[in-house]
DNA sequence: AACGCTAAGGAGACAGTCTCCGTTTGTCAA
DNA sequence: TTGACAAACGGAGACTGTCTCCTTAGCGTT
């Protein structure tokens, strides 16, 4: 045993090489066809067969969890500016909201396994999902304890509802203005309030 | 002629037959599997072969159209009861947006198709869609007149977050609480605002 | 009763998912 | 080096679902 942890072995160099290259055509192919396109296509542009994929990413899933693990850095990021300039807690809340918007719109379809890890709590995505609904809850606390968030509103509710504006953004012919107009909306609401 | 319209002939009886049946199990099928379910599953149940099936509905959207059309009276006697309740426009807009929320709950997986007949503007379902955006508009323009609605709010956005939400709703363990709870924070935002 | 034409049925082409198993290949110890 | 072994590969093929095409059945009319 030279430092390794006994009983795992490395992968070996053709895995490694095989799986990689999976990744980068799968994030290739999703970006033009969507989520939910062939996945033996997939296989067939990064020259492997299909059970070489299956056995990689054992479902569509997994696959995405991967492409994702990938752009985490990018949302952390993100995180960590907006945690920066903390102005106050409201505006931070919603910046956070507009990225996690923005990062449920990387592919086409998103969305929807999204969703899907939230219902049934066994996906490869679940646990990303839950991080990130962690994270909202954090900020809207904040925001709730300053008094510029109403009580009685939920993380989860406020990360699902996110993430529906994502889904909804592909049919709003696809400009980013109508996103950043749907998150306004659930920001302010469509009634004009005197508040209590 | 005996006061037909010239031209077009009485669909023959065994042709209306199936074409109900059809619908009668569908509708059934639909509820229990969600509108992604299998259509030669859907014809095997009606006791129809395939072919008959697809020429009554020629996609899955036509049958999804001729299934909702049949549910559209329900919808329009919610109308009625709001218009003529009447208190406010805001409460009818609320009221309005509940009912057609539920609608679009009517399948598992109903939004989905709905937000794809309001991006290619050729499907069955989209002048269903644009009707109700437009019921949609006249709601809001009221609130807005009124005051009770803010202005720069448009009715496609509101219709399309409408369905986003209940996108959502089969996420969220699928209570209807939590429908209702989306729903206000679509009215008032998850933001404490003073307003101006 | 016979005939013409609408509609039914279902075989089959096609596309996608996913598994299984014979074959290849990287790795490590001798 | 070489050989042995496990790890990984590839792709044929079973299965499911969509949708079309062409033959057959039978409705409605004369």
């Amino acid at each position: 045993m030279s430092g390794t942890t006994p009983g795992i072995r490395a992968p070996r160099a053709d895995a490694r090489r095989n799986r990689d290259r999976i990744l980068e055509v799968a994030e290739q192919y999703f970006a033009e066809h969507g989520v939910a396109g062939s996945l033996d296509q997939v296989a067939k542009n990064a020259g492997v067969g299909a059970g070489t994929l299956y056995r990689h990413f054992p479902t569509r899933e997994d696959l995405l969890a991967a492409l994702l693990a990938a752009r985490e850095d990018h949302l952390t990021q993100q995180l960590e500016a907006i945690r920066a300039d903390a102005t106050d807690a409201a505006t931070a809340l919603h910046r956070w909201l507009a990225a996690l918007a923005e990062w449920a719109c990387a592919f086409d379809g998103l969305p929807d396994p999204l969703r899907e890890a939230l219902s049934e709590n066994v996906s490869p995505l679940t646990l990303t999902c839950q991080g990130y609904i962690t994270t909202t809850d954090g900020f809207l606390a904040a925001a709730q304890h300053e008094g510029s968030a109403r009580k009685g509103v939920r993380a989860r509710d406020l990360f699902l509802l996110v993430l529906a504006t994502s889904w909804a953004r592909s049919a709003a012919m696809a400009d980013d203005s109508s996103l950043a107009g749907m998150l306004d909306l659930l920001r302010s609401g469509w009634a004009r309030t005197t508040d209590k």
